[in-house]
DNA sequence: GACGAAAACGAACGTTCGTACTAATTTGAC
DNA sequence: GTCAAATTAGTACGAACGTTCGTTTTCGTC
């Protein structure tokens, strides 16, 4: 089909418009230009702007598993694959897999309070990721990496500040030193909670 | 002057739909709608839509400073001050000060990559803010109550981390329990770093 | 109460938005 | 190579955008 390969680059293109301009900025016609498509063209693939902002969302989620979280699953479970997922987060921003910062805080800001479809998939793409969070630090504890009274979503919500702040800090504010300070704390937090590895030989 | 009355009220009415819809989305014929004035008169106090933003934003700062930042500065420097400002903070989300959560946090990711005046405009004041932020931790150590080695710019990016993902996941993940969790957060990496008191008498 | 200034209005501008149709082209299977 | 189906282009629409302009209303001062 041709059809398909033309939708997922016109949705390669509306990810980085999108992560620039938002997805409410991210208009047909500015696409379809950018792309030498005529925007009826363009059009058809998605039926409504709503249905093209879902497909962006989704777009945007799939290149985020594909170059973020899937490799840091590769780490073994437990502390080392925590560490891989912050570590990944972080790098994510510098390497600017979108254009525009992450995303999905872009997003999360942009579409809090307008009720809707594109909001409701993006709470639940949050609530995914949050999840992800919460069950790699479970992960930790369940393998005696991390100690047991530590609240698994309090943490996650630590840890996802962090990254939102870094993000924040390094594209509005032009802080080069975002992400070694995210960076910091998150090793610095991460630590305080670590159970020591048993010496060599001691168990 | 009459016009600056009606100036004022259409700011205040422009903030507020701003932070639902973002700066961009803050559109001058239903601005005008909703105050019952014409197009061409609300245009008419601003000149253009870029002086009406900057106008909103400016208007922002005001009921900002005014009723976060400068009750907060009433408590003693030091420690309570620094406090203080923290539960400020996590209350002006709270109260709903804004209706679309924190004005800033909104601006900050909606302008983070689109250049111009509005853009620098908000840079400049989160750069205010957190500058504001790491004066108030300095004071604190001036005042021998947190301790030396502690980096301010380090622990004002973690603090302003925290209000924003506490924004975040109230008003996008519908987390109940989100301003507790930052206020636990706050208070324990505060409590690690404070220069415990001593004892009365003990001088 | 008259008068000049300030403020608000109403209509229109050109442009762009999202969307709806129909016509032309391209594609892939036979 | 043919033909139906899938895909793109073209054109048009009504609405809304920011902005301009000339007129009318309201205000503050004497």
């Amino acid at each position: 089909m041709k059809g398909e390969r033309t939708r997922q680059s016109i949705l390669e293109r509306a990810v980085d418009l999108a992560s620039l301009e938002g997805l409410e900025g991210l208009t047909i016609g500015r696409l379809a230009d950018e792309l030498g498509l005529s925007k009826s063209g363009l059009f058809a693939h998605f039926g409504s702007k709503e249905e093209l902002q879902l497909a962006t969302v989704e777009a945007a989620s799939q290149r985020y598993i594909a170059e973020i979280f899937r490799p840091a699953l590769q780490a073994p479970r437990g502390y080392p694959r925590l560490i891989a997922i912050c570590d990944a987060w972080l790098a994510y921003i510098k390497r600017g897999v979108f254009p525009g910062g992450c995303f999905f805080a872009a997003a999360s800001f942009e579409f809090d309070s307008r009720p809707g479809a594109v909001r409701d998939f993006i709470r639940r793409l949050m609530n995914d990721w949050i999840g992800a969070l919460e069950r790699a630090i479970r992960m930790a504890q369940d393998e005696g990496h991390l100690e047991r009274d530590v609240d698994p979503a309090q943490l996650a919500f630590e840890l996802n500040s962090l990254f939102f702040g870094a993000n924040f800090a390094y594209h509005l504010r032009n802080d080069e030193q975002a992400l070694e300070k995210a960076d910091r704390a998150v090793r610095a937090r991460l630590e305080a909670v670590r159970v020591a590895a048993p010496a060599a030989g001691a168990r």
